[in-house]
DNA sequence: TAAATTAACATACAAATGTATGGTATTTAT
DNA sequence: ATAAATACCATACATTTGTATGTTAATTTA
């Protein structure tokens, strides 16, 4: 029942959404008129006049920074997952290329993380399943034991992470994937990041 | 190697955890002193100051509500967990007895939902096991073969739902536990809420 | 004991912020 | 074709907000 928004409509609350769900507060309407290159601070309160009257967003008058996602009623917020990647073979990360995915709110999403959507079953054994969201943050040392995402010639893979004396072992929680040791084969070689969590959307079917 | 923050800049700490988690936007310097009966905004200013130089949050300078906790650079943020749903037998749920998780920060939680930590592998065919958190929505209603949270008897069970012509069935997705009929045998059924998501954090150990 | 920290208050000020009002031009509905 | 909605701009104004500075008193630390 809710109006269309506009594209320019859209690409606004898009903006609100990243920074409320991302930065983790709401910008002010200085912060989305520098963003968008506003002369003035007037046509983003216009424009988010126009947006709360179709039912997108509410606001708290007076309050600065009093901009409420009303999507959040529905309890799921629709967050990028920036590719897929392989729990068995290797699979390319899609460049930037978005993808969304209704994440249910649970507290703050991480600075800089992301999530991929996982394909195959090299980790079942760590109950990590094809069609798994894993949420990966970037910015954590790997250490021994934990499930990383790695780049291996331009493709990625979520394995766990051990370092040994002749390189680094990426195994598979799945016996019949053969461990992958890290060597000079490997220039390309690069930890994108330590999977932290894994998130699994509760749809009509199965889980 | 934190400094220990008095009881008062905890009671202070403590409140703006609440709102940026919970309330999803940072307070300003006006609210915390309305909040804690303050005449002034520069009290608070000062334990501000302070807890910054503890290193539990981070200011940005001249920003409206520019507060950040650091806390987040743990990436974890500890949430509350109601207690524990048998996924085989049922258990009891602690009234509301309160037992902590740490969560990764992905998004705001939903209002009123809670979390429930899974014991038992009745549903491991669902993939949610033991150790599991579900995420649990109490304002949706239950449709045929979503995973619900149940009361029977004052005990909890997380299980399939199936609206059926002689009552309501509830089901294992494990074949060893044979499914529920619930009729006048069971006066205190009652489903608590549904089972949203599934979030299992990362520890050093297998997942 | 002296010095630093904690805890609260008051006042003052510049900048940030939301809001109101009015203007212009274009596009979209009726 | 006329009205309504869209998209942008400018100016003005009252509050909100963060900050700086100073005061007092109790408590803790050196």
């Amino acid at each position: 029942m809710q109006k269309e928004l506009t594209e320019i409509q859209k690409s606004i609350l898009n903006f609100l959404i990243d920074q409320i769900k991302g930065k983790g507060i709401p910008p002010t309407l200085a912060d989305v008129a520098k963003h968008f290159g506003y002369k003035n601070r007037a046509t983003v309160q216009q424009h988010f006049k126009a947006i709360e009257k179709k039912g997108y967003i509410k606001k708290s008058p007076k309050l600065s920074r009093g901009i409420e996602l009303t999507l959040e009623e529905k309890f799921f917020v629709p967050r990028p997952v920036l590719g897929e990647v392989a729990a068995g073979n290797p699979l390319t990360i899609y460049p930037d290329a978005i993808n969304t995915v209704e994440l249910p709110t649970i507290a703050r999403m991480p600075k800089d993380s992301f999530l991929l959507r996982v394909k195959g079953d090299s980790l079942k054994d760590a109950y990590i399943f094809s069609g798994d969201i894993v949420i990966v943050n970037p910015n954590l040392e790997p250490k021994n034991g934990q499930i990383v995402v790695a780049i291996l010639d331009d493709a990625a893979v979520v394995k766990r992470f051990y370092k040994k004396r002749n390189g680094i072992e990426l195994v598979s929680e799945n016996p019949e994937y053969k461990p992958i040791l890290i060597d000079k084969k490997y220039p390309s070689f690069k930890v994108v990041g330590i999977v932290v969590g894994v998130y699994r959307s509760m749809g009509k079917k199965a889980g």
